[in-house]
DNA sequence: ATGTCC
């Protein structure tokens, strides 16, 4: 076992292709955060999705990879469009998993007295939990397949929101192309009581505080101001997505054997791009994503309504601004510069985030300049950052960034190591007022679980594939 | 991540 490591440079490690291999892999990290993820079998993935037919360039890691589902998560695969595989494993299971950023007015000093009425209403107002039902209502299947086509521009015409913030969301809110027939009944029943809830897991609603401006030019760009407060959302498509994810899995089984396709793991499974299962399941995938974006603009109008009841201000007096929305869970068709020739490809994004530089067309307008942000979040008890996108990142990773900090303990490890803590307490003494639905999730999303985000954004600004604009502190913090 | 095992 063990998978060839070469070291490029002190962040950039390289796996020669060898047998199969159609291309080379490529990890950006550091020797710290390798040595993190040696017990796991994420290397090995990295190597495995190097054999994936019609991949360019080289199957990537970035500094937060772990062991994912046949692909790492962390991982960023590019094929071609005319003749290359897309595949559900390289997306995951949490399609269009996310962060948004709201900016507001407020100050730290403005909130800091009402953190916890606030965390309570901000917890009363937006269901979470597995099984958390909607904080919308529930929906009838014709009115689902309107959310899976219309994106985040849905809630906004039912109350949540306005056309501005559509501006301010990746893809405007939704994906083209998206097939409301392509989603099975079962993922419908699914989602259909969902919409506006937060789900579990590593899935939060923060309040957070601007710690410390690194490129203040940038950071007045984007609205972020040294004590200002900020609000994130983290959260994905919920059941519907996962059942998305599941129906097309055992899809693509089949659909191996029809294209003659072999893979050295079978959770690699895969289509031709081109080829009537992968185009359903890319159609289908476009739906459950364009769910989460409706669902992230959802919980938003939820979440405000519960700022302006504590602090008894309008949506206009509180300031609030959707900073922008980014998803780390995606397969996209985009146009890059391979082996110096441009061509399309379908990038798999699966947690990594699209990270476009200055002046790329696709980068929103508002931030044509600066490049799109990206936002990582950290811990609970730790931070979270901000950065924009750059040039590099072009060249090197299909402009992409890593997507958080990555777990250090696994959930079981983690629940373990909290057992008998009062980790509400201990978080409230660090200045985080908390709220859990459950109790384990509290243990297993203890800071202790997971890296040290700091080490893997510093990977990333060390090789100018992204900047960072902004590190961010917790204060709130809805759990599911 | 997830009606955390149809």
């Amino acid at each position: 076992m063990g998978v060839n490591l070469r070291k490029i440079n002190d962040w950039t490690w390289e796996i020669p292709r060898e047998a199969d291999m159609l291309v080379s892999g490529r990890v950006f990290s550091s020797a710290a955060l390798l040595a993190s993820i040696r017990d796991d079998l994420s290397l090995e993935q990295v190597r495995n999705v190097a054999h994936l037919p019609g991949i360019v360039g080289h199957s990537l890691a970035m500094p937060d990879i772990h062991q994912g589902y046949g692909f790492p998560i962390g991982g960023v695969a590019a094929t071609r469009e005319v003749d290359g595989v897309i595949s559900p494993g390289g997306v995951g299971y949490d399609i269009n998993c996310g962060v948004r950023l709201v900016t507001m007015a407020l100050d730290e000093r403005d909130v800091s007295a009402r953190l916890d009425a606030l965390v309570g209403a901000l917890y009363a107002a937006v269901p979470a939990g597995v099984g958390a039902s909607s904080g919308f209502r529930k929906l009838g299947e014709s009115e689902l397949r309107k959310v899976v086509t219309e994106g985040a521009r849905w809630p906004v015409a039912h109350g949540h929101g306005d056309a501005d913030d559509l501006l301010h969301i990746e893809e405007g809110g939704c994906l083209e192309g998206a097939e409301p027939d392509a989603v099975s009944a079962q993922a419908y029943a699914r989602g259909r009581e969902q919409l506006g809830s937060l789900g579990s897991g590593n899935h939060f609603l923060e309040v957070e505080v601007v710690d410390e401006v690194f490129r203040p030019d940038v950071a007045d760009v984007l609205g972020l101001r040294k004590g200002g407060v900020v609000f994130a959302i983290h959260s994905g498509s919920r059941g519907l997505g996962h059942q998305v994810c599941t129906d097309y899995l055992r899809v693509m089984d089949r659909a191996m054997a029809k294209y003659g396709i072999t893979l050295p793991d079978r959770q690699l499974a895969c289509a031709p791009l081109r080829s009537e299962e992968g185009q359903a399941y890319f159609r289908a995938m476009k739906a459950a994503a364009n769910f989460a974006w409706a669902n992230r603009q959802t919980m938003t109008g939820l979440a405000l309504g519960a700022f302006e009841r504590v602090f008894g201000m309008g949506r206009g007096a509180l300031g609030v601004r959707l900073l922008y929305d980014v998803c780390h869970n995606i397969a996209k068709i985009e146009e890059h510069v391979v082996e110096g020739a441009s061509m399309r490809v379908c990038v798999h994004r699966k947690g990594a985030t699209r990270a476009f530089p200055p002046h790329h067309p696709l980068t929103p307008v508002a931030y044509r300049e600066v490049g799109q942000p990206v936002f990582i979040p950290g811990d609970m008890g730790r931070c979270s950052y901000v950065l924009v996108g750059q040039p590099r990142g072009m060249e090197e990773c299909f402009g992409s960034s890593c997507h958080g900090a990555g777990r250090l303990l696994s959930r079981q490890a983690a629940l373990k190591a909290g057992a008998g803590r009062r980790l509400q307490e201990e978080l409230l003494e660090r200045g985080v007022h908390v709220r859990a639905r459950g109790v384990k999730t509290l243990a297993e999303e203890m800071p202790e679980a997971y890296k040290d985000v700091s080490e893997v954004v510093s990977v990333m600004d060390a090789l100018n594939l992204t900047h960072i604009v902004a590190r961010l502190r917790p204060i709130a913090c809805v759990k599911g």
